[in-house]
RNA sequence: GUGGGCGUAGCUCAGCGGUUAGAGCAUCGGACUGUGGCUCCGAGGGUCGGGGGUUCAAAUCCCCUCGUCCACCCCA
């Protein structure tokens, strides 16, 4: 047997219904908020990703899927979607339209990470970019459309936490600093904290070893380290966020994983996700789109981790409920009626109702008992009896009760009734 | 890359040296010959993850290996 490779998950129904649901929702609210979807290839040239996302980032070291392809071009499926986004942006000189650009896209991501609760190697992203705006009010909006999203989808027990990491400018005046304050106490900080100190200091900050946090705690802010410019923007997002009616922390200690970040960064955690928490993240990256040689364009983007939202709302269960169609089935009996049932089938379902048939030939005792299994809420049975008379029985399943109709009045029959019981709801407990 | 838990029927699991490896659920059939759910009866389904070893005897003990889950590093 042939098995799917590791950290390669299939995605089956019924979640499917989620993943759907989620994506809808997200989809409507970010075009209300004025972006656009834009869609990028899986693939890219493996320097787009190792000049932003950073050489010495774990990523880049040893997360990538990267080959070869056929002549010899080192190509890698893409780890995140903001530098394939920024690579189409200056590609296609979008920053001649207009100043401002704001996309949003999804789909599936590839890290090369032992699996576990919360991370696979395939794993999906939503995520969004807005180009052109260095100014806070875009930083608090966007978040603000995010959040909104997850209020949507009626998720509770989340946190949006919120840092500045300086510019180009301070934030290495702060490592110094950093840097001076942990020297004498390099000897007490845990073992991968020691390796941190060379490699990037600021990730002692973040460390979960109690030792490091007692040491950390009394260490420098950032927050009081960064410069005038840095200050004031970060000032001003926290002002935007109460206008918008967001709630959010402030978590100095938060670091991220890309270089490109600059000044707002953020977190969204939940619970119940495990030791991965972080349900959405992203930040500021004016310089990036320079980075990459377009011109100097300021941006703000997020990416919101699709398996994991997934699993805070199979948490919520009934909770949180998906519509769907009625299904209808057609119980067929004897010769006759399967070559009668073909063009009624047809005319059904391209009336737009939702009809599965019985391919057995079997007992109608089976026919029916898979109609149950199925859920169907009418059963259409049709056999020697009916096609005499040039009719077809309609079955409630719920009430029991049968009816005899015309089979050329199936279809209006069927929509009448159909219109009477408002959509079901499915428990996604069950999933 | 490192550490730990777990691999027995489609699913959830029991059995942990001793006949022919079990249960519940699911599947299929019957009781009920053209009417589902409930009940009862029956059937099918397993190289006990794979390989090697110890033993009169291994699902059970030992070693190796593969898979999976969780955790670390790191991240969505």
């Amino acid at each position: 047997m042939i098995n799917s490779i590791r950290g390669f998950n299939d995605i089956l129904p019924p979640e499917t219904s989620i993943w759907q649901h989620i994506e809808k929702e997200a989809r409507e609210i970010f075009e209300a908020y004025g972006f656009s979807e834009i869609r990028v290839p899986i693939v890219e040239k493996t320097g787009l990703f190792s000049r932003s996302i950073g050489e010495t980032t774990d990523i880049v070291e040893k997360e990538m899927y990267t080959f070869e392809d056929r002549h010899g071009e080192a190509i890698t499926l893409r780890p995140e979607g903001t530098a394939p986004v920024v690579r189409a942006y200056i590609e296609h000189k979008i920053y001649g339209n207009d100043p401002v650009a704001k996309f949003y896209y999804l789909g599936p991501m590839f890290r090369y990470e032992r699996p576990q609760k919360g991370r696979f190697r395939q794993f999906h992203q939503i995520g969004a970019e807005v180009f052109g705006i260095d100014d806070p009010k875009a930083d608090a909006e966007t978040l603000e459309m995010l959040v909104c999203l997850f209020q949507k989808l009626g998720l509770e027990g989340i946190t949006l936490q919120i840092n500045s990491l300086g510019c180009k400018e301070c934030r290495p005046l702060y490592k110094e600093k950093l840097l001076s304050f942990l020297q004498d106490k390099k000897s007490q900080l845990c073992h991968d904290c020691q390796r941190r100190f060379e490699i990037n200091p600021l990730r002692t900050l973040d460390c979960k070893s109690p030792g490091c946090i007692e040491i950390t705690a009394h260490a420098p802010s950032i927050l009081d380290a960064v410069c005038d410019g840095c200050k004031t923007h970060f000032e001003k997002v926290k002002e935007y966020l109460a206008l918008s009616q967001v709630d959010f922390s402030l978590n100095q200690k938060m670091v991220r994983g890309l270089d490109y970040y600059i000044r707002t960064t953020f977190e969204i955690t939940a619970l119940g996700l495990g030791s991965q928490n972080a349900v959405a993240a992203g930040g500021r990256y004016d310089g990036l789109v320079k980075s990459l040689d377009g011109p100097d364009t300021p941006g703000f983007g997020f990416a919101i981790g699709m398996e994991r939202l997934v699993m805070l709302a199979k948490d919520r269960g009934q909770q949180l409920a998906v519509s769907n169609q009625p299904l209808v089935f057609i119980a067929i009996l004897g010769d006759k009626a399967e070559k009668e049932a073909v063009g009624l089938i047809k005319r059904i379902r391209t009336s737009g109702i939702r009809l599965e048939r019985d391919y057995s030939s079997k007992s109608i005792k089976s026919q029916m008992k898979r109609a149950d299994k199925l859920g169907a809420r009418y059963v259409l049975i049709l056999g020697d009896d009916e096609l005499s008379s040039c009719s077809i029985i309609i079955k409630n399943m719920q009430s029991g009760e049968q009816e005899k109709v015309a089979l050329d009045r199936v279809e209006d029959r069927m929509k009448e009734l159909l219109r009477k019981s408002a959509s079901i709801k499915i428990n996604l407990d069950i999933l």
